[in-house]
DNA sequence: GTGGTCTAGACCACG
DNA sequence: GTGGTCTAGACCACG
C-alpha cells in the first residue's frame, strides 16, 4: 500500500482516518488482524512514533483493539463500526452544508449542485454501480 | 464585530475565510475600504502581524488590493470574486462528495442524505419531506 | 496622460523615471517647461506630495531646475540629459549581466540570448524602425 | 556563509534569490536537505522569522518542500528548477531589453552594448573587440 | 529537533 | 495614517 500526504493535516491523522475506512468499507473487517507498527511503519515509510499514534488514537475510539502479545485487531463489535461511520458521514455533511450557507447558497442550490455532481460523475453505468 | 476562533485552524486563515465570505455574500462591496491593519487587529483583538499575514494571502488570491499609503480595498473585479467563490464551493462540493464515496456512499444515498439534511433545517421543502 | 503603476517600487520613483525618459527620448526638450505639480498630481491622480518628491529628487539630478515664479524646467545642460541617459543604461545593462551569471549563463550565451530576443521581437520592418 | 545585504530590497527576498540561485547552478542539488531555520538564522545572523518567511515563499514556487517534522529539501522536480531559472532569466531580460528601448535605444544598439559588456569583462571574444 | 503560528512591538517608506 | 519589514521570543504539533 502507498499512501500520498496531504501537508495540511498530521500524517497520523490521515493514515486514521484511512483505517477507519478501510474498515467501515468492509476492506478490512470486524476481528481482522491489523498489520503491526513496524510493519506498517516500512510499508508507509512513516516514522514508527507516527504509527504509534495512529493506533493509540484507534484505539480510544473502540474501532481496534490490543490483544496483549498478539498484536492489534479491527473490532469485532459491528455496532462500534457503524456508529463512526455515522459520525464521519455527519462530520462531512455538516461542514458541506454549513459551509455552503456560509457562501450565501440556499437550500435548493445546494441540493440540485450535489445532485449535478455526483451525476456528473458516474452518470455512465446505471445498473452496475 | 467579534469572532470566535476555533484552535484547529489557524487565526489567520479563519479570518481570512470569513472576509472571503463577507466580500462573496456582498457585506463588502467591490471597491470597498478594508479596516486597516491596525484596526482590525483592535477589533478582534488579535496582533497586528497575524492581521497582516491574513491580508497578505488575500492579496495573492486577488480578492483585496493595497493602494499605497491608502489602504486596502476589496478588488472591483467582479469576476475574481465569482471565481473565488466557485473555488470555495467547488472545495467544499470535493471533500464531501468524495469523502462520502470512500465510506462507501452510493450516488443517490449522496443526494438524499443531502436533500433531507438541508429541508430538515429549513422547512422550504414543505410539500415532500 | 495616464500611468500604471507597479506596486513594488515607490511611485515617485516610477513617475521620476517616467520622466527622464521623456527627457531623454527628446519628447520633452531642454528648457521645456512642466506640468506644475498641481497639474501633474490631478491629471495621475497621485497625492500632491509624491509629485512634489519627483520633482526634488528630479532637480538633485540636475535634469529639471525651478525658476522661481515661473514653474520647472528641463535643464537646457543637455550633458546633463546625455550623461544621465548612460548612468541610466549602465544600470540597466550591469543589473542584467551581473544577473544573468549569477543564474550560471556564459559570456557567450547572454549576447545570443539578447540577439535572439531583440531580433525576435521587431524582425518586421527593418527599413522603418 | 555570510551574506551582505542591500538596504533596498527585503532581505528575505535577497536570501530567497541567492537560494534559488544555489539551486539553479547546482550548488544545491535536487533532493538535498537544506539547512534548517535556526541554523540559517544563526549562520546569517537574521532573525528565524525572516528566514521563515523565506522559505515559505521558496515552498511556494515549489523549488523547496517541507517533509514534516524533517526539515526541508530541495525539490526533486529537475522541471520545476529549471523553468524557474528560466523565468528568471526572462524577468532579467524583459527588463533590460525593455528598459533600453524606453531610453531609445535600437535593437542593434543593444546588442552591441551587450556584446561589448560581456567580452569587456572577461577577454574570451579574442578576436573581435 | 523541526517547522508553524502567534504575540509584542519597533522602525521606516510612502502618500 | 497606512502598510511592509524585521526583531525577539514564546508555544505547540509533529515526527
Amino acid at each position: 500500500m502507498t499512501m500520498t500526504f496531504d501537508n495540511n493535516q498530521p500524517i497520523y491523522l490521515q493514515i486514521m482516518n484511512y483505517m477507519k475506512r478501510q474498515i467501515i468499507v468492509g476492506k478490512l473487517k470486524p476481528g481482522d488482524k491489523i498489520d503491526s507498527v513496524r510493519e506498517l511503519a516500512a510499508e508507509l515509510q512513516i516514522n514508527p512514533n507516527t504509527i504509534q499514534r495512529t493506533f493509540q488514537e484507534l484505539e480510544r475510539e473502540g474501532i481496534v483493539e490490543t490483544r496483549r502479545g498478539l498484536g492489534r485487531y479491527v473490532t469485532s463489535e459491528e455496532a462500534t463500526i457503524m456508529t463512526i461511520k455515522k459520525e464521519m458521514a455527519g462530520d462531512l455533511l455538516d461542514r458541506f452544508v454549513q459551509g455552503m450557507k456560509e457562501l450565501g447558497f440556499e437550500s435548493n442550490d445546494i441540493v440540485s449542485i450535489v445532485a449535478e455532481a455526483v451525476t456528473g460523475s458516474d452518470a455512465k453505468g446505471s445498473g452496475k454501480q
